[in-house]
DNA sequence: CTGTTAGCGCTTTCAG
DNA sequence: CTGAAAGCGCTAACAG
């Protein structure tokens, strides 16, 4: 029995005959190895868990195939769980992930609050935040500078001449929707413009393209001075907007310049094409992973990640009219 | 010992009281259950694998995004593993899958033969296929069906009086793919054309857009007659070609029709908007799942649920010039 | 209701 | 190299 646990666990303290036998003893049985067994006798888990907002919207998605990728090196795979933003659903899938033994947990928090996941991390379970970094680096995090990516995106709007600016985004207090909300306000500062005249947001309840495009056209078009530019936190939202003014017969970027956020796919194809703003985040993804893998290393101190957006610029801007 | 466990497991067993002390006890320690004992002692895995082409396809993400939905239900979590339509990965996965003991697993199989599937449901992993029954049903199967989906596509295009058609699909010989042709053959025989003469298959190699758009582009204008109606396998490489063809000026649907395949979201936005065979992902997600979880029931008996597809008419499709 | 006990499959240690 | 034994945390069965 000892000598078929070397054979798995340390070939190398095994005669090669011996092993050899061992070996197609068990493919002739098929026997297969109990992980409940080893982990109980302190064998690293070999699963990670990753806590996401929405794992099948494309930027996560994209996000978490980078983990997936560092993960798979080490021989480990990939929980994902999603919890559409409710408090609730996150600690329920933290307290499922932590129930079993799970090497460590990458968290898209649905709030700015952490205290939760710094009590797991004092527990026992590595935490690598994601879109968000803890207060004082208590845990380790991954993040694009979403302040940056606002700003980058409402200083181009500017740049063309802008001056009364929209941002359309999710209703729902994100992180990372709110950061973006504050570089597009530094952006509007730096002009020397006041936010709180220059800026207008449209907040997104809709869950459909239709009703998204609905929303935000009338939050646009309903007020006055009407703005000229419009930063959306997705492409998603942005593909909606582009058709509800394109129904409305509204041109862009002539009467509405339009800037998306991520830069899918399809941000290059549309017509006009999207200037929107890209992440990298299949890195983010792998590098977050890297993070959490490190946590086992002895003398792991906590870091923070942070990676730059940067700015397509397409056919969807252009200077104000008139 | 005995009467704490009861009250995680049997909680009616145990007086109003006793419970109450136990559990803030449990509170007040942090006392978190660990699953692996549980498991080594008889209790159901609470994870569930899935193997897929690829996790970051918006296609499996939808498709994955059900299953998590139905899991939830069932308090499981699902693990996410991409094959990049390699044989070995799959094989690596599914092992490690089955070391894990997880409660079944989800295979989107890398081919056709899937003896390895029925060799693990054999040993007590229960499995259900994904884009692929069984031969026999020897294994539960939910499927979208992939040869009426290529019939529908290409029969719109025939009666629009196109007589001479192109499929652009993956070099990867994946089932799904494939079947994809055999409908599309099927059309063109029940219009009376010999698929020999009347189909071309262009196959896409590249990684990137760009180089998606130049091989399709090449590969249609490469041939004479020259196709006037284009099949794709997928919407990523439809929305390639209508840039290829664009930068070349050619006219869609003027000099040559394009049809989608999986309706994303982008798909009813670009210009033109895309005819596309539409896939009920998330449903068949969401019906794979169950169909795992009443493995477990007594009398499970393997089915085949099959979902039809559905095309969605747009502008990128019109009669052929002439 | 509480305490005791055995044992899930494995790794580790120690003797032979 | 092989065999024996302990114990990881839990559940189930049973006696008090």
């Amino acid at each position: 029995m000892s000598t078929v646990s070397n054979v798995l666990n340390n070939p190398d303290r095994v005669a090669t005959e011996t092993r050899r036998r061992v070996e197609d003893a068990m493919d002739r049985v098929g026997y297969v190895r109990n992980g409940a067994a080893r982990q109980l006798r302190g064998a690293p888990s070999r699963v990670v868990g990753c806590v996401l907002l929405d794992t099948a919207n494309p930027y996560y998605a994209a996000l978490a195939r980078g983990v997936e990728d560092r993960l798979a090196e080490a021989g480990c795979v990939l929980v994902q769980c999603s919890t559409d933003v409710r408090a609730d659903r996150e600690a329920q899938w933290l307290r499922l992930l932590q129930e079993q033994n799970v090497r460590g947990v990458l968290v898209s928090p649905v709030s700015a609050r952490v205290d939760h996941l710094t009590a797991l991390r004092a527990h026992g379970t590595p935490v690598v935040l994601l879109d968000r970094a803890g207060a004082n680096a208590e845990l380790c995090a991954a993040v694009v500078d979403n302040v940056a990516g606002g700003e980058l995106a409402a200083r181009h709007l500017l740049d063309l001449g802008h001056r009364r600016l929209a941002y359309a985004r999710a209703a729902t207090p994100v992180p990372s929707v709110t950061a973006r909300a504050e570089g597009i306000g530094r952006a509007l500062r730096a002009a020397r413009l006041d936010p709180a005249e220059a800026l207008v947001e449209v907040r997104v309840t809709g869950a459909s393209t239709d009703e998204v495009a609905r929303e935000v056209v009338a939050g646009l078009l309903g007020h006055r001075p009407r703005p000229t530019g419009v930063v959306c936190f997705n492409d998603a939202t942005a593909l909606a907007l582009l058709r509800g003014l394109r129904q409305r017969g509204i041109a862009v970027p002539g009467e509405i310049s339009v800037v998306g956020y991520d830069d899918l796919d399809f941000a290059a194809e549309l017509s006009p094409s999207l200037t929107t703003v890209r992440q990298p985040t299949y890195q983010l993804g792998h590098a977050a992973a890297d993070l959490l893998l490190s946590e086992y290393h002895p003398h792991h101190r906590h870091q923070r990640l942070v990676f730059a957006p940067e700015l397509m610029v397409r056919d969807s801007t252009g200077a104000p009219a008139g």
